[in-house]
DNA sequence: TTGATTGCAAATATTTTGCAGGCAT
DNA sequence: ATGCCTGCAAAATATTTGCAATCAA
């Protein structure tokens, strides 16, 4: 199942005219079975436990292709901007846990009237927008109960 | 107009504790009455004009401050997000001109029910939500015409 | 074979910290 | 007078670039 997500990754990869390397395999697989948003630091560590050899540097290097071809996406959160998160399919929306990171798309109601009368309203010309909403997930929240 | 809004600020950070020095007084100045987003390079520049000799460490010391008493606020832009905002009376929302980052507040529709709606479909607890777009101000737009 | 990709080292860019002197209170 | 705040220099982080060797195509 992640695997076959994987193989649809690299043949995107493949067909954009990047060239399928270990190093590029390793942190496909990666990115396509995580369900937490990762930062290249993270992912280097995950990295290093298939492959020790693998160079921090790749990691930028690599995310910055698998961004190119709209496989990942940047994601923003209250304190910091570095992590990533495999992309939608079609424009929705994350919910994303603060704690562990966790992340979902989540289809939201049409809210593009909003927009368009807001942007009309301001006088701008609205080109993208973001939605996210942050919490505590299942887990963390039985975590933080237990803590108590 | 702004010189009063600056004095509401200075009160705030005096009441905090704060010492009101010649340094903050200019950093106030610019961002209580700025209608773009600011990154702390560009704060640096502009008080130079002002005082030539305030270093740069002083504006990062001294946003943070006015980030926590809750008169400023980070803007998250695809591009980055170090730029620096006033805030917003209650929770409202952003509209920014990528091109010049000019931003105003907005009132959406209440979202609320769709946030908890969306929690509890995924089992997160919703602490916060981000709400934001993007475009071409006015100001840009015609630019941008008259460009072509 | 060829040139894109890798890992290392070094360079940049950004932000934070240590410290002595100055200034608000 | 006290100790918070400032500016400088240096340190710590984060990210990018140069380069020779390697490897996919």
């Amino acid at each position: 199942m992640f695997e076959h997500q994987q193989n649809i990754w690299l043949e995107s990869l493949q067909k954009q005219g990047y060239r399928i390397t270990n190093p590029l395999k390793i942190i496909v697989e990666i990115m396509a079975s995580s369900d937490v948003i990762l930062n290249p630091t993270q992912v280097f560590l995950l990295a290093k436990e298939k492959n020790s050899n693998i160079g921090l540097v790749t990691i930028y290097r690599s995310m910055e292709k698998l961004e190119q071809a709209g496989l990942i996406g940047r994601v923003h959160m209250p304190d910091g901007c570095q992590s990533f998160f495999h992309a939608s399919n079609g424009h929705q929306h994350l919910i994303i846990c603060e704690q562990c990171g966790k992340a979902e798309y989540f289809e939201g109601d049409d809210l593009n009237p909003l927009f368009n009368r807001t942007g009309e309203q301001f006088g701008y010309q609205i080109t993208d927008h973001w939605l996210q909403l942050f919490g505590f997930c299942q887990k963390c929240k039985e975590i933080n109960l237990n803590r108590k």
